[in-house]
Formats: C-alpha cells, sequence, structure tokens
DNA sequence: CATGAATGAGGATTCATTCAT
DNA sequence: CATGAATGAATCCTCATTCAT
C-alpha cells in the first residue's frame, strides 16, 4: 500500500483514503495527458477539483503523487486478474484468463501504463524499486499460470518459463506503447489472439494444442472479465 | 538527417555537422542520465566541453536537442544493419545477422533507447512523427528479411509477418527497456538466443530447421558484427 | 481600466486593485529611472517591496506592466482634470483650469511623461493603440474647453482649434521632455504662463482679452488643484 | 564631430570615416526600426552588410553607435540649415526657410527623431550634454532668425524670445512625434503653415504681418529645399 | 583589415512549496 | 481541514564582446 510510505497530516484515515484516491486519478489524468514534469501541481488541483494546499496535506510533495499513481496502475493488476480468475480451475484457461485480463486492464489504462514507463525513472531510487518488486509479483501472477500448464502438460516442459512470460507481458505492453502503430488496424482482443498465436507454437503441447481447440468456443461466450 | 529541421546560425557545413555530433553525443548522455526535462542545457554543454551559448549557435532550442538525439539512434540501426547484411547470402543468415545487429546496437545504446521510449512525447508532434516514421523503416528491414525466409521455404507461408517482426523488436527493446532483470543475469547474446528460440517456434518450417541447425555453428565462429 | 486586458491568477479583486496599483507606481518608478529595457523584474520587485513572483500572479509579463504603468498616466488626467473643472462655469477659467491641470498632473508625473513618449512603442500595436486612444480623449477634454470658449465670443471663430490644443498639449509635454532646459529658470506656472501668452494671441478675441484680464487675479487665489 | 569621443582601431582616416558613416546610417535604421535596445549588434551588422567584427574595429561598443545616431541627426540641421539660409536676405524669409527646412528635414527623418527621443536617455551623462548641446546650438539657429526679425520691427519688441523658438522647435518635432495623428490627414508643409499661422500672432507687428503677405507668394515658386 | 565562432553573464519567467487565514 | 497568495531558487535563452584565423 501506499500508506507505508507517503505520511499525511490528516488524522482521519478515511478521508485521508478517499481524497488520496482523487489525488491518484487527477495525478495520473495529468502525468499521462502532459508528462510528469510539465504537469503542475496546479494542474493536478485543478482536475482533482482541490486547492493546491489541500494536495500538501495529503502528499509531501509532487514525486508522492507520481509514486501514488504509478503504484495504483500495478495494484489494479493486482486486484483485478485474481478476480476474474476465482472458479477458473483448468490451467490453460487459467493462463488465458491471466492473459487476456492483464492485457485488457493495460488496454483500459493505456496512458497510465506509457505513463509507468516514461516516469518510473523520475521516482528516487527507493521507491522505484517497489515499483519493479510490484512488476515482479504480478509477472509472477502469470508465471505460475504457465507452470500450472506445464504440470498439466498443456505446455512443454522444457519452456523456457522466464522469457515465455516476459514475451507475454511485453506483448500486453506493446499494446500501450505502440498504440500508434496498431490501434486504427485491429482490437485489443483481435491483437492479442494473433500475437498469442505465436507464443503458443513455443509453449503448447500436443495435448495442449488438443485443448486449447477444445476451450476456444468457450472464448466467445465469456463476457468481458474487466 | 536532422538537418531538414534543426537551423544552424553557423555557416560552415563541416563545422556545423561535427559540432551538432558532439552536441548530439552529449544530449544522448545527459538526457539518458538525468531525463530529458531535469537535465539542463548547462549540463549537456558542460559534458559536451563547450559553453552554453555555442549550444545556441548550432540548435534552436532544447527540444532540438533531443530531437536530435532521438534522430540519432534511429539512424544508427539505418546505417549498421545493412553494413553487416553485406555479403550474407541465405535469408535465414541474413534474418539472424539483421536481429542480432540490431539487437546488439540496441544494447550498445541502452540509455538511448529507453531515451527513446521516455521522452518521444516530449517532441512536438510533427517531429514525433519524423521518429516513429523512422522507425517503421527500421522495422521494415527487419520485416523483408523475413518475407525472405518465406519466399525461401524457411518460414512458414502463413505466418503473421507484423506480429512476429514486432515480437522481435519488442525482444530486443525490451532487454533495454528491463535491463535490470536481465542484465545480471546473462548476456545480451544469451538473451536473444532465448527469446529467439521460442518466436522461431512459430516461424520455421522443418527446411528451416534443418537450415538453422547448419547455420547455428557459424554463430560461434562469427566475430561480433557491431 | 487596465483589466480589459491584463488577467490576473489571483482571484479576490479588491486585492487585485491594491496590488495592480502597488506594481504600477514601482514600475513608474523604475522605468522612468532606468528605461523599460534596462530596468529588470527585479529592481521593481524590490522596489514594490515584494517578491518577483508576485508580480507575476498580477501581471502577465514585462510588457504588461509597461502598459499598466503608461495607461496609469493617461488614466489620471482623466480623473484630475474633470474634478478641477466641477463647478467652473465660466468658459475661459474652464480652459485656464483644465489646460492648468494638465499642465500640473504632468509635472507632478514628469517621469511618467518622459516614459510615455520613450516607451510607447515598446508595447505591442494592440495596446499602443489604446494608449493613443487615450491620448485623444484627453486632448478632447481640452478641445472642448476650447470650444466652448469660442461659443461663448472669448476665442475667435476661424480659430483651428485642433493645432490650437495641439500645440497646448505639447507646450505642457514639453516641460516634461526639455525639463533639463526650463526646470532650472523658472517653475512650471511661470512656465505656462509664459508659453501660454503666446498661443492667447491667436486665440482671444477682445472680449476674450477683457475676461482674461478680470479673470488673472482669480489665478493667484486658486488653491494647486492638483 | 563624433572622432572627439570615439576611437577606432582602424589607422586609415578616410576609411574610418566612409565605415562610420555607414554603421551610423545602419543604426539609424535599425534602432529606429526596433529600438536601441531591442536592436542587437548582429541587425546593424546585417543592415550595414558587414560582419559583427568588422563594427568594432571602428566603435568601441554599442552605445557608440547610437551616439554615431544620435549626432548624425543633430549634425544634419546645422550642415542643411545654412545652406538653406544662403543667399536669403530678409529677416522674414530667413525666418521662414529656416523653421520649413528644420521642419522638413525633420520629417524626412521622422524615425530619427523619434529615436533621439527615446533612446537620448540610454546614453551616459556625458554624451547625453553633448547631444543637448547640438540641440541648444540647432535651436539658436532659428533664435537668431527670430532676433533678427525683431530687430527688422517684423516681430514685437517684446517677444517672448526663448518660449517662442521653443514652440517652433516643439511644432516641428510634434510632426515626428505625433505622426500617427497627422500624416494621414494632411501635408507637413500644411501642418506648418497652419502651426505657424498661430504662432505668427503672436509675434508679428503689424509691419511684419505686411511682410508676410508680401512674401506669402514665395512660397508657390521656392522648390524644396531639402 | 575583415570575419564569425565562441563565450558567459544576465534577465524573464515558472512552479514547487509554505503558511497565514 | 481547506484555501490560495506569496516566495525565490532555478532554468532557458539572448546577445554584447572577444579573438584566432
Amino acid at each position: 500500500m501506499a500508506e507505508q510510505i507517503a505520511k499525511s497530516k490528516v488524522e482521519d484515515a478515511e478521508l485521508v483514503e478517499r481524497r488520496r484516491a482523487q489525488l491518484t486519478a487527477a495525478a495520473i489524468a495529468t502525468f499521462s495527458e502532459k508528462g510528469y514534469h510539465v504537469a503542475t501541481i496546479r494542474d493536478v488541483a485543478k482536475r482533482a477539483g482541490v486547492s493546491i494546499g489541500l494536495i500538501y496535506q495529503y502528499v509531501q510533495d509532487k514525486e508522492d503523487l507520481l509514486f501514488l499513481a504509478l503504484l495504483d496502475v500495478l495494484e489494479s493488476y493486482r486486484r483485478t486478474i485474481p478476480i476474474a480468475l476465482e472458479g477458473v480451475v483448468d490451467p490453460l484457461l487459467r493462463f488465458q484468463v491471466a492473459v487476456e485480463t492483464y492485457c485488457r486492464v493495460n488496454a483500459a489504462n493505456v496512458d497510465a501504463t506509457v505513463l509507468a514507463y516514461r516516469e518510473t525513472k523520475s521516482l528516487r531510487k527507493e521507491r522505484r524499486n517497489i515499483i519493479k518488486q510490484k512488476e515482479v509479483e504480478t509477472n509472477e501472477i502469470i508465471a505460475s499460470t504457465v507452470r500450472e500448464c506445464i504440470a498439466a502438460g498443456y505446455f512443454v516442459a522444457d519452456l523456457d518459463i522466464e522469457m515465455f512470460t516476459y514475451q507475454i507481458v511485453m506483448l500486453c505492453h506493446a499494446w500501450a506503447l505502440k498504440a500508434w502503430r496498431f490501434r486504427s488496424r485491429m482490437s485489443v482482443d483481435e491483437y492479442l489472439q494473433r500475437g498469442l498465436r505465436l507464443l503458443y507454437a513455443a509453449a503448447l503441447t500436443a495435448r495442449g494444442q488438443r485443448r486449447l481447440r477444445e476451450a476456444s468456443p468457450r472464448q466467445e461466450g465469456k463476457e468481458d472479465p474487466t
């Protein structure tokens, strides 16, 4: 959580929570739009509909705002993916749901993802590491579904799990990073399918392929888990 | 070239060339280290070993410096890859050399690549588009080797060329973007081999696999072409 | 008023009014002393006893300060002359009071008048025109008293009103512009009397001359209306 | 002369003369157009068609250029009026020719006159005094024709010579200073006639009036002496 | 003599942060 | 708690002046 780091001058914990959420949202929007350094505290205050002074009661400095913003993005993965996975038991399905959810959350927050790539370096080392740690944890959620698939014999036993997971993650990020190339020509879902098909080639066993064919129809029946 | 955009107050073309190169190098180093907005013109001047005023004789403003820096990175691909490909005829080898070169140039300029991801947005639209265009052109170099491999029957005929190329490119970029994760645990070459192996699975035909096995020994025998 | 043009970042209208007056006074003093371009914002801030940043909360840029300064001078005529004219009914007296007041306000703000002559050109065209317009309006106040004198038969019917008014105005301005010549040798009042005597020759009818002789004693009895 | 003040690094006196004239012309044009402080040495160099370095071989600093420019304007009166007066013997005619010439030179150099009003203060005191002295001398030329007119009985014996002369001078200057008001509505000659008519009222004796009527036809026959 | 590249002090302006209300 | 006026350090950029060629 953010509270470990940033101290607030306000006592009322519930209010702090609410205000911080408000400020974080404004920060993400503002920083994404203008970039962290170009955006001013005034901009954030205006967007949040509060005064400049108010901000400094819940946050120590401008960097806190950036930290809160970046943290929020990473948190949303941790919150969303497990929820989407609930009740899904088949390993291949779990893998698919995890990836799809990750990709969609990402697609729904393109600005925030780009922000993370642009401005993580603007944080002081200590906090940068926290962000990196969060990212590793998120990747781990996907990596674990990969491992399950191997255990279930859907993915080849000698799969390079680390690289495979990273390529999946980069595939999702690329949608945000290179949005200008893809967005006009295909939907996220289409993008993801085309990207995954290539990666499946390296991972799926014969059994996995069979499972995939059976599972596929289900895809259409499933509602957007975001 | 950069000259289409940035006008200099100095006449002597050869001097302009030299000074700009000097400034570009200093800009890449400085902006990479501190970030574009945090770095000051003074920083760049100091690094280049020149006065502040000198900079403004060759460049209109700070953004020009960023533009020059980003352009330089993209240009280095265009310069280097074709040179590395010279004399290489076998399509699969050409693909490999192109990718390796791309990856190595990238690895040799990690800072610059990261800079491109962070700061392209800091350019005004017009210039941002020039940068994007250059990137597309670079990707096209790789894409063309992919097409050659398909024509030669090394890669499957129904390969999703666009996605495949993009995944290759992102694989290379990821080395720079996520250096903190990989660099301590493997070399670039190892990284690239592991990453490529996954992607080859989707691309190689049986014939391509055979060709790859024959070609592989070459890898070890060949010197770094960068 | 100035508000039509310059926007302030501060809301409180009353405070804006007060601060602007403070800044305008400092600007007039500073710019008059050093000249607009030589004077620095720091100089103005110091003179006003405020911080540099404070200035930029009430003014958009340095030129705003100049505009405010020049406007203020012109405004002071519009404020002062009508007040001095209050209750004065005789046309010739009205003319005299108007001219004297104009001349005294001018003499009390020699610096500002000189500033206007020196720096009006430093304003961007739009604003320069506003200044010119104000000047025309001020002249018109005097011109109207001239017309009254003609109507009353004090001034000759075929008087070249425009030129006459302009010469009056220039006479007053010259006190400021050529202060170095006159100031050591005579008082403003004396200067004005000597200058007016020449111009009266062209304007007064016989009846006007008679009226002037009667009115003159009043001069001594009247207090300085500035 | 200017040489008393500004020292040149170049020996050849004739060349210095020529170069200075060239630079002075460029300085007047540039400073008039942009104002002394806004204009750059580069601007002047460009206008003169020489290098920046060249300027510093004939002039010590930027202020020298301003001094040279202002001096040149004043000089042109001293050169031109006596020439125009050559051969003119009648005092009233001499007065008229002097004033007309003054006014026309002034009108032909409106920019320079305005420049003098704007930037004389930008000179260091010592030089400012030289400029003032020149102005006094120029006025003296006109004042002397006034005195001649009094001696000849054309002007009233108790004429306030100083004020009268000054009003004449200001009348001429006003054409330059308030060009925006008059220029579109009348010619310089018309302007001068209308202005003079008012002032004549204070100066002319009955005899002077007669002389003026006789002399007037001359006006049309005389060519522009500028 | 002439050139113009190089220098760097100096000025306008911005904006994170504080604090009195 | 909330506000927003006030502060001033810090930055980009300009331009007079120098000096090597």
